[in-house]
DNA sequence: TTCAAAATGTACTAACCAGTTAATTCAGTC
DNA sequence: GACTGAATTAACTGGTTAGTACATTTTGAA
């Protein structure tokens, strides 16, 4: 899971000497801010908080970050970016069209589950009204991959038969993202209304054969 | 300072006289902190602008709800109420089961739609692992009707032949729930990072086709 | 060795903000 | 027309928190 949580000695002794090391102060700060700001929201996580999480101090977050909604941005980036190097894994070109857009979908499903944090963020800056990742051209150019992704498997079932023309890969994209982003955005609230079956073990189950189930559906020809 | 002469627009000046009107400050005071909190979460929302946006005064948001938290939570619960009854003018008995389904489907997309405030607080909510919702049983209590009324589509139309069988109403309530609530909630992120298209006028149009297809395909026989 | 620049620690401050104090004004009652 | 409790106001407080000043240590190069 967690790679980077390159194991410094000790937290410097006070009086006793240290050794520099910028990367690794940095990676450790981002790594907690992320947590911190996914667990507690932009206004609700505390720099000091912050800090006492790190191997290192407050002090040395403003030294690299600047302040507090910078270094929310870069937790932000650093939350798109990780996220998106597990997608690069998938490998589906040789599959049949069906085969593909099948394995897509669970694997969009069960990675969404595995990065709450990274979900969390997102509604955050949804609640936000998306004004810092607006200000990351980065995160924005990490995008088209998926899209074409889907637009190969897509031209390639309609060819053959097997999907129905007429749609776009944006809209199919737009399918798998909204069911597997919610099962874990709203995961407590729905839970509390209508009961935890969904999201035991065995709930989770019969629910990615049910997304898996819908979107084969919705594009079948 | 001066003895305040001066005169506020629409506040009852200090010298002039003031009506009493308990329910409508507490309705004002609502009204107000459910768009407040909405917008800025519970930690972002600031008790001094409710109070400035409101049209009496910070101490009488301590005097009718204690603290923030507390207004929080009957913001909360107003939003829930607000919505429910919304939802309550729906009558689909009379349809046959596929009609009712698909004018169900429609009109929750179109109910999210037109509810952001309250798809807002859902998302916080949930941010807030459903710490607040949590305490109001009166909502849990709420939230009967919307499977009931699947299960009566449902069931019917599995004993036409038109829907098959093997599903409950609680799964495909949260395939609507998803896409309606996604829809919304998400709307954002996903322009900034796909494009604006789905959000345009037309957009959401096809979007709404879109939806009402997957859900009648889905639990097509 | 020396020295400047980069990196870090300690302790502080100024602003902010939830919640309070205490005085005042209303509406209804006798 | 005075009394009472409910409603309302303005100003204040004390804790919290983002951000900073300043001293100190480390590093690497001359």
């Amino acid at each position: 899971m967690s790679i980077n949580e390159s194991e410094l000695p000790e937290k410097n002794s006070s009086r006793g000497r240290w050794k520099q090391d910028p990367e690794g102060v940095r990676a450790n700060i981002l790594a907690v801010a992320l947590e911190e700001f996914s667990a507690n929201g932009l206004s609700g996580a505390r720099m000091d908080e912050i800090a006492a999480k790190t191997r290192s101090s407050k002090r040395m977050i403003y030294y690299y970050f600047g302040d507090k909604e910078s270094l929310y941005l870069k937790a932000l980036e650093a939350a798109y970016k990780k996220v998106r190097k597990g997608e690069e894994q998938l490998e589906l070109n040789h599959l049949p069209p069906r085969d593909a857009l099948s394995r897509l979908v669970a694997f969009t499903f069960d990675h969404h589950r595995e990065s709450p944090a990274f979900i969390r963020l997102v509604m955050i800056e949804n609640i936000h009204h998306g004004r810092y990742l607006e200000q990351s051209d980065e995160i924005k150019s990490l995008n088209e991959a998926a899209i074409s992704q889907i637009a190969g498997i897509y031209a390639k079932g309609v060819a053959e038969g097997v999907f129905r023309d007429g749609l776009t890969p944006l809209r199919i994209h737009w399918l798998i993202s909204a069911m597997s982003f919610f099962n874990v955005s709203n995961a407590t609230t729905f839970s509390m209304l209508f009961g935890p079956e969904l999201q035991s073990a065995s709930g989770q189950v019969s629910l990615k054969g049910d997304v898996c189930e819908t979107v084969m559906r919705f594009v079948a020809a």
